[in-house]
RNA sequence: GGGGCUGUAGCUCAGCUGGAUAGAGCGACGGUUUCCUAAACCGUAGGUCGUGGGUUCAAGUCCCGCCAGCCCCGCCA
């Protein structure tokens, strides 16, 4: 529908124009803004303008009289009426529109066999980074990585479908003082690991981390040798560098266990990338007079932020030892990211997807990045921030150890609970499966209910996580969505051809249009994520539209109808498929043919 | 003390550039199956949108004050 809204904003502002001329030109540059929308509901047709009303005041007028005027100038227009039946004037002022049944049926066509479903792609699109996940090197992915994870990947879904490269980068953890008791470590339980390849599995890496820490903690010995240790890897040791490579090796083969699973794929650019990178950070800030020396610390003081004594806070980019730390790993990324090629992705829109606890940090880092110019004109710098997983308790998530939540021990009881629940249904339906059947079901329904749960919900609020509530069968739920998706293949597994060729489509039925109109807004709906990074919008989108499929499939029969009707019927049901399979691919979430 | 986010139905949440009588799901109550998977559909009840001002033809939405909850605040990321 976006082509048709284009289509009448063009119009609108056309009879705007004629109809109050002088008004136009006293607006200046951009003319009167007909304030087009969409109709807030469906017996107001399909879209409403609402710009009649502003023009009240100014133009001595009653806003009806002026929107009768805007709609005499809209009828003279042969591109309108061709397009639109008679604008209805309703309440205060507002006019009221309604495509022609016509429009909106070619309008479905041109769909039925574009694999784009009406979304245009971009032209002459520069890259885009998506900087999601994220977690730490020799430790445990964990439930404090979900929300980045599944957001960060639907967001770059998304861009992709619109046809931007995008470079999905995983940030992770990979440098900085705590490799020192790492290594220390590996080196003295395990050092055949450094002379031969493949010599020892670090086994459970959580352990490993926790044994260091804890000799970290107890050992002063311990402690001596970790600081010295950091300094060589620092320099380059070739030996501290083996073991620091081990330890990624180990934690990247863990990570990918989740990103397959998931079925994610990320380009591993871990911070250590950026070091070479680091010192001209610091002397690039220094050419730009930026720098100040506190306390011992190279600092960028920012403005408009205040601390405690009402003094600038400062952006710490080389600490007081004349080491480096987070701010100046993140300003070296900025920069690279921005930077053009070789040394730099010449990127214009770069997204950093972490929770909201960071957005300070964002702030600080994004206006020394800023006010350096390290931002290109017309580039876009996003913190993109979600909020806290919470438990049903409405505290951070926990196991009833008070432990952190592992990611894939949450990830084996969503499947769990989902097997449970369909095996329950087989027995009580007298239903057999085998056993490949089930435990397809069981993967696919558990991972798309943790994904579409966390998805749905506007990311910038807390989440509060229950198994209950994300694998409920009705409501807001991925099994809902999926279940909708089945119906269609059903339809399809008895009888219906929905790739028949379709000549003419035509609906008499309102479960018909209600469905065409919804089908129809998916590009409207795409375009909007693309934009506000908010896949909860797309979630609603396919949430109503699997209600009204629901809707139009209980109350419409398709297989039985007529011959006149079951064509368009059976087009509606294939474009209803490919836009749920889609909506749904974009959310990162695999479908089924039964469930 | 400063900053950020949040506050909408019993519960979990939507609410896009301010627009018509504030929406959905769950839960509650009632109804629908010789028919394409009832994991569905239809209906009923339920809200002073935290609070007090202000701007506007129009405020859940914008501005200011206050209250409550969560998060962040110099050398961790």
């Amino acid at each position: 529908m976006l082509r048709i809204a284009n289509a009448l904003e063009t119009q609108l502002r056309g009879a705007m124009q004629r109809a109050f001329p002088e008004a136009w030109t006293e607006a200046g540059e951009a003319g009167l803004d007909p304030q087009l929308a969409p109709a807030s509901k469906p017996e107001f047709g399909d879209f409403q303008a609402n710009g009649a009303l502003p023009l009240a005041k100014p133009l001595k007028q009653a806003p009806r009289q002026i929107a009768t005027a805007i709609v005499e100038q809209l009828q003279a227009d042969a591109a309108f009426t061709q397009l639109c039946l008679e604008p209805q004037i309703a309440g205060p002022g507002f006019i009221n529109l309604t495509i022609r049944p016509e429009r909106l049926a070619a309008e479905v066509a041109s769909r039925l066999g574009d694999e784009r479903l009406g979304v245009p792609p971009v032209q002459g699109a520069a890259p885009v980074v998506v900087d999601f996940s994220s977690p730490n090197i020799a430790k445990e992915m964990h439930v404090g990585h979900l929300r980045s994870t599944i957001i960060g990947d639907s967001l770059a879904r998304v861009l992709e479908f619109r046809g931007h490269p995008v470079l999905r980068l995983n940030h992770v953890g990979d440098w900085g003082t705590q490799f020192g008791m790492l290594i220390t470590h590996l080196k003295q339980v395990a050092p055949d690991a450094l002379e031969t390849a493949d010599a020892i599995d670090l086994g459970d890496l959580v352990a490993f981390y926790r044994e260091a820490k804890k000799r970290f903690d107890d050992d002063e010995a311990f402690q001596t040798t970790s600081r010295e240790e950091v300094v060589k890897l620092q320099g380059g040791d070739p030996l501290s560098l083996k073991a620091w490579g081990l330890l990624c090796d180990q934690s990247r083969r863990e990570f990918q266990k989740i990103y397959d699973r998931l079925d994610i794929r990320l380009s591993e650019r871990g911070e250590s990338f950026y070091n070479p990178f680091l010192p001209a950070v610091i002397d690039g800030l220094k050419q730009v007079g930026l720098l100040v020396t506190d306390d011992g610390a190279e600092c960028v003081f920012l403005e408009g932020v205040s601390g405690k004594d009402g003094k600038p806070l400062p952006v710490i980019v080389q600490k007081s030892d004349g080491g480096f730390n987070y701010a100046t790993t993140d300003l070296a990324a900025i920069r690279y990211r921005f930077a053009a090629a070789p040394d730099g992705d010449a990127a214009r829109r770069v997204i950093y997807v972490t929770d909201s606890g960071q957005a300070n940090h964002f702030v600080g880092v994004f206006q020394v990045a800023e006010r350096a110019g390290w931002i290109p004109d017309g580039s876009r710098l996003e913190h993109v921030p979600f909020g806290l997983v919470q438990g049903e308790d409405g505290k951070k998530l926990k196991t009833r150890a008070g432990d952190t939540v592992r990611l894939r021990d949450l990830l084996d009881e969503a499947v769990e609970r989902a097997e449970a629940d369909l095996r329950s249904r087989l027995q009580d339906e007298e239903r057999s499966e085998p056993e490949n059947f089930i435990n397809h079901v069981a993967s696919t329904v558990g991972l798309a209910a943790v994904k579409y749960a966390d998805l749905s919900q506007n990311r910038i609020t807390n989440y509060q996580f229950s198994f209950d509530r994300m694998l409920a069968l009705q409501g807001n739920t991925a099994p809902y969505l999926l279940y909708a998706l089945v119906r269609i293949a059903g339809i399809a597994r008895k009888g219906g051809d929905l790739d028949a060729s379709t000549a003419q489509l035509q609906f008499s039925e309102p479960q018909e249009w209600a469905l065409v109109r919804e089908l129809l807004r998916f590009d409207a709906v795409i375009a909007e994520v693309e934009e506000e990074l908010l896949p909860n919008r797309l979630c609603s989108y396919l949430f109503e539209l699997s209600q009204v499929f629901n809707r139009f499939y209980d109350q419409v029969p398709v297989l039985k109808a007529g011959p006149d009707a079951l064509p368009s019927r059976l087009a509606l049901c294939r474009l209803s498929a490919d836009t749920l399979k889609t909506g749904l691919g974009l959310l990162g979430i695999s479908t089924l043919e039964r469930m």
